[in-house]
DNA sequence: ATCACTTATTGACTTTGGTCAAGAACTATT
DNA sequence: AATAGTTCTTGACCAAAGTCAATAAGTGAT
């Protein structure tokens, strides 16, 4: 658990305290490859932060598969949306190797939000870094061809893209299999 | 400033000791059409809450104009990104109409944030509400055709849309003016 | 090593939106 | 009302990505 807790100092640094009752409400998972710790139409009930593992944020309507996010070790994971607004989730969210998370329970978080002045900053904080990610990802898209994106995205990440099925880029970069094979291959 | 107090408290609640802090730190302005409350190159070292009028969030590289966003009565304006970053904005923040706002300065409402839980909470709010919005955006950027994207847009704001030119619809659509156009037509 | 299965590439063709240019419609000012 | 300046529409053509289908390459299991 001390691992972790250097990872959330990077945000704020909590005292013994706070971090005591923050620990109480964290629940270690070790997820198979595969597996799908959120499913479409469940309420996302949950954030989680990854210590070892990546998962992909997908939706699929009808077999139409399309990946929104990858989420890698030391991100936050959950659908932040269904989350804030109490929504079921149009997403499903899946390891895609094995992964060890620690969750956080909704209600749980909102009582120490309550309790820790601290933590009600975390939560400022992680708000505001989720809030980053997402608008750089739109900015890719107002601002970027399909190829500047793959650019991008593999100078970035390429370590944690090392494994990921090129179709599942494409879906991500928002371009079919083909186009990303030949975005390649022009350059 | 009583009437802005009632915005506020959609978000959360400030006692009156929170809100005489609070209040402390606005500072109200009336802004002419076609004003820039932001420049390209300069810190976004505010947020302003917009009590009347619009204005769009824009890019400008060599002639080529991007909008990016909208921003109407009941909005928070400001380049978040720099505003939480630090970096210099490359956007533009001008005035459609003439606009009355109530603009807090980021070093105040850190030490807002420090002094009061709840208005540390009501950063964590906004934070949150800002986080739903650009989600959106990117959603109707993935998953929607501009056609699409476009019937959302005037479904949900029609009114405020009333009298801002078709290419600058167009450009927050992403698509030329003669594209918009040609969209209009087919239906 | 072989076979089955998944993933990636390539080619031919289609669709969609972009580009460029001309003209029509609208607005504001005198 | 006439003019100038925007803004919007339309047409002809172009470029980029999508679609469909075939084949190649890669991966795993036996």
């Amino acid at each position: 658990m001390e691992t972790i807790r250097l990872y959330f100092d990077k945000f704020i640094k909590l005292n013994d305290s706070e971090w005591a009752d923050f620990e109480k409400c964290i629940v270690k998972a070790n997820i198979a490859k595969n597996e799908q710790i959120l499913k479409q139409g469940e309420h996302a009930n949950f954030i989680a932060f990854i210590q070892e593992g990546s998962f992909r944020f997908f939706y699929d309507k009808e077999g139409e598969v399309k990946i929104t996010a990858f989420f890698f070790k030391g991100d936050f994971v959950s659908n932040y949306r269904s989350f804030l607004t109490g929504k079921s989730s149009d997403h499903f969210i899946e390891a895609m190797q094995e992964a060890v998370i620690y969750k956080i329970n909704l209600q749980e978080l909102k009582s120490l939000y309550d309790k820790h002045k601290n933590i009600e900053r975390l939560g400022r904080l992680i708000a505001e870094n989720l809030y980053l990610s997402v608008a750089n990802r739109l900015d890719s898209f107002l601002f970027q061809t399909p190829a500047e994106r793959y650019k991008g995205l593999i100078e970035r990440n390429s370590r944690l893209l090392q494994d990921i099925p090129q179709y599942m880029i494409a879906s991500y970069l928002g371009v079919k299999p083909e186009t990303l094979s030949r975005i390649r291959k022009r350059k």
